[in-house]
DNA sequence: GTCACTGTTGTTTTT
DNA sequence: CAACAGTGAC
């Protein structure tokens, strides 16, 4: 019983209050309003449950109110339920709605969190679990971000002798992330792969986790690995947890890997009650490890699994389901869910080409400021937040940032780099985390020479060896070798102090009696990391000091230093943006989730959208899962969604053109509108095209304002081909050079003795743009042959190149 | 130790 | 082409 002595103590967590017991039998006002499909999927309590949920069906409002029915029903306390989502803001958005739907009468629910967030905090009870040969977790485990991981493999690679730029730490970071996604310890990564990174591979992973055990850390990863691996091992362990929880929710089944699908199928295996939400059409995170197939198997891992459909939608118009509709039934092997929806009435798929991505950003603004004026009348005046540019690549957003800072429009960027991800975050997160444990030699690293404390390189082997050899953390053998003499000059003597001060901070810092928040700004003041930035020049500096400000300001919420430390690592997001009126651009990925009156979906060419690179390395699969993305993206519009494309597109200093993406002529011509060309901002794609056949690359571009091009028969035959979508075409490569080195074209897949098969990407006279496996490539076309038809590994159907 | 130059490398990234 | 990391000269 000691395992559960935290707040909500495990004896009151086991029978309902009697408040509890008299709300189970009234009537449940939170049914209401629930269609009838909602509300089977409320009250359908017992044994495992799927629970198909298209885009916009009110899938949160299924599950939140589902935990309410748990809760008033008496089937269990909120302490007994294990909710599960991926993203923080899932969380507190669950969070807020069950205690609305509740009249706020239930205190929070414990056990609702991310994945991440539930494991550290069983993984915290049972750290002793972890490891073996004397050497063990302790309770008190640090959870380390990107940074120290490389940092720690980069110096793993380096005792190797491996030459790190051809073996990059980057490389075995995500190798590893993915094993540990897979649920694989070293000693289970099948042999297949032992060749792996050199052939070091397994051996690097190995050491890393003893060196993590050594630093008593954890990554990302390990948070979910470790529970799994102690339920495997310990299963009186396993048993607590699974008495425990008498029932689990689980959001975004869809994205869950190998390591999260073990984790729920141990934890729901005694009482079965899991309930998962999920929509197998919007998995869109298969390249960062989540398996679709988690949701297709799901009646198959749970034998009388009930399985239920959401499919009334209270998001988009009929037009804009229909479209992603059909789109979306191109894919193979779904589960299968028709949407519908009573609303009626609306504006179909806008369709338009451009002539390059500058005429494409250009002409998006002039609508955003149309819709923002109110000029047009369809959908009238609306406020900038409405409206969402959905890319799928991060640098497509450059052209429209770019265009809308010259008119004026203003725009946020969603999903750029996370608060706790940056730099002086990171440093200051380094020197809290150093005071509450001197012994984390890699925050010491961090921080030692920052700012500058004339502590180079050497100096800090110096340090190491020492340590090293005393069995010291680098903070003491910093003491130390200064105390040895090993360690002269000024690193010395800075260090000497640096060690004084963090000794002096540490035992503030476990002083209850201190104010943490005083104290953490004192650590800042007194180490000169105030100063450093006060003193920087640089344009980013004023910034970077209020993000401290903010940091700070967040510790006030918090009892210790300590409680700030695991929030951050794993909780705290990018401040929200000032409420001001902003058109929001983001990728596609980030999107999932959101939805906006009216969305622009830029960039559908084929080799952007889909992108080539997902169909090189995951061949039928890679296409699927970019036409899920493409699934979402529409699907996150309410009202009206604009799909554009480009002819022409700089990629890597080279202008290259390309053809509209496959997907535009998988749409339902019925639900799709091609506007006619814009009179004043150059053409469209199908005069790409037509210049694309007579002329070289660089002469396009001087002629992209020619206003015949909208007679052209290119731009016709785009017009056809998108809105009257006659059976599929076959693409001809487009030869651009009459130059004998350049007979190829762009997404010609071509063979080169040393790098393999690749696609073609660019093309300057008779040096092209390669992407192989390897990356991309530049080659004198002569190197090069074109792949013979066995070459290709996609299937042909597929892929028209 | 710092700055400036050179070479390399170009998706998506919930935690 | 442009951003960024790594190297070499002070």
């Amino acid at each position: 019983m000691s395992q559960f002595d935290d707040a909500d103590a495990f004896e009151a967590a086991a029978r309902p209050s009697l408040s509890q017991r008299a709300m189970a039998g009234r009537a449940a006002p939170y049914l209401d309003g629930l269609n009838p499909a909602q509300r089977q999927a409320v009250e359908t309590l017992d044994g495992p449950v799927l629970l198909l949920a298209g885009a916009g069906t009110g899938k949160t409002r299924a599950l939140t109110t589902r935990i309410a029915h748990l809760l008033t029903q008496g089937r269990a306390t909120p302490g007994r339920i294990l909710a599960v989502t991926f993203t923080n803001k899932a969380a507190r958005e669950m969070k807020s709605r069950v205690a609305h739907l509740l009249g706020e009468t239930v205190e929070g629910m414990p056990w609702l969190g991310t994945f991440h967030s539930v494991s550290v905090k069983i993984l915290r009870r049972h750290a002793e679990l972890v490891g073996g040969d004397g050497l063990h977790l302790k309770p008190s485990f640090t959870i380390l971000d990107t940074d120290d991981q490389i940092r720690l493999l980069k110096q793993l690679i380096a005792a190797e002798n491996i030459d790190e730029k051809r073996w990059p730490a980057r490389m075995l970071a995500g190798l590893i992330d993915d094993w540990k996604n897979r649920a694989l310890t070293p000693s289970r990564v099948p042999s297949g792969e032992s060749s792996a990174f050199d052939g070091k591979g397994v051996a690097l992973y190995s050491q890393y986790q003893r060196r993590l055990l050594e630093l008593n850390a954890t990554d990302f990863g390990d948070l979910l690995l470790h529970c799994v691996t102690i339920f495997q091992a310990h299963p009186d362990v396993l048993g607590q947890w699974q008495d425990r929880f008498s029932y689990i929710l689980v959001d975004e089944y869809q994205d869950t890997n190998v390591a999260q699908y073990l984790w729920l199928r141990l934890l729901a295996a005694r009482h079965r009650n899991i309930c998962c939400v999920g929509d197998d059409d919007q998995s869109i995170y298969g390249w960062r490890g989540a398996e679709v197939g988690n949701i297709l198997r799901f009646e198959t891992d749970f034998p009388g699994a009930q399985v239920i459909r959401l499919e009334q939608n209270y998001r988009s118009t009929p037009h804009i389901l229909a479209a992603a509709s059909g789109l979306i039934a191109a894919n193979k092997g779904r589960l299968g869910k028709t949407l519908w929806t009573e609303a009626e009435g609306g504006e179909k798929l806008r369709l338009i080409g451009h002539w390059d991505s500058e005429a494409e950003a250009r002409w998006i603004g002039e609508e955003i400021e149309a819709f923002h004026g109110g000029h047009r009348h369809s959908v009238g005046r609306r406020s900038l937040n409405d409206i969402a540019i959905l890319v799928r690549a991060a640098h497509q957003m450059r052209a429209f940032e770019d265009r809308f800072m010259t008119i004026g429009l203003p725009y946020r960027v969603i999903g750029g780099p996370r608060f706790y991800e940056r730099l002086e975050i990171r440093d200051a997160m380094a020197y809290f985390r150093l005071a509450v444990s001197p012994t984390d030699d890699l925050a010491f690293e961090r921080i030692a020479n920052t700012p500058k404390r004339g502590l180079g390189e050497k100096g800090l082997q110096t340090i190491q060896r020492v340590a090293r050899a005393s069995g010291l953390s680098l903070l003491e053998g910093a003491v130390a070798a200064t105390a040895s003499g090993e360690l002269t000059g000024k690193a010395a003597n800075q260090m000497r102090e640096f060690g004084a001060a963090m000794g002096r901070w540490h035992a503030d810092a476990i002083d209850s009696t201190v104010n943490h928040v005083e104290l953490a700004e004192r650590i800042l003041d007194e180490s000169g990391y105030t100063a450093m930035w006060q003193n920087d020049k640089a344009p980013d500096a004023p910034g970077r000091l209020e993000n401290l400000k903010e940091l700070v300001k967040a510790l006030e919420e918090f009892e210790n230093l300590q409680g700030f430390l695991e929030h951050v690592a794993l909780v705290m997001d990018a401040s929200e943006g000032e409420q001001a009126e902003e058109v929001s651009i983001m990728t596609l990925h980030a999107a999932k989730g959101l939805e906006y009156p009216i969305v622009f979906l830029p960039g559908w060419e084929d080799g952007l959208f889909p992108s080539q690179r997902s169909m090189d390395e995951s061949g039928l699969k890679g296409l699927e899962e970019e036409r899920r993305l493409a699934y979402v993206g529409i699907t996150r519009a309410e009202e009206l969604a604009t799909i554009t494309f480009a002819g022409n597109r700089r990629m890597y200093g080279q202008w290259q053109s390309s053809l509209p993406s496959r997907f535009i002529d998988e749409l339902p011509e019925d639900h799709v509108e091609v506007l006619t060309p814009p009179g004043l901002y150059g053409g469209g794609y199908g005069a790409a095209m037509a210049f694309a056949g007579a002329n070289g690359g660089s002469e396009m571009h001087q002629r992209a304002s020619n206003a015949d091009v909208y007679n052209s028969p290119g731009w016709k035959r785009m017009q056809e081909r998108a809105a009257a979508r006659a059976a599929p075409v076959h693409r001809t490569p487009i030869v651009i050079d009459a130059d004998p080195g350049a007979r190829f074209a762009v997404g010609e897949r071509v063979f080169h003795q040393k790098f393999g098969s690749g696609t073609v990407m660019g093309i300057a006279e008779d040096t092209l743009t390669v992407q192989f496996p390897a990356g991309f490539k530049t080659i004198k076309a002569a190197y090069v042959q074109p792949a013979s038809d066995a070459a290709r590994d996609i299937t042909p159907d597929d892929v028209p190149f």
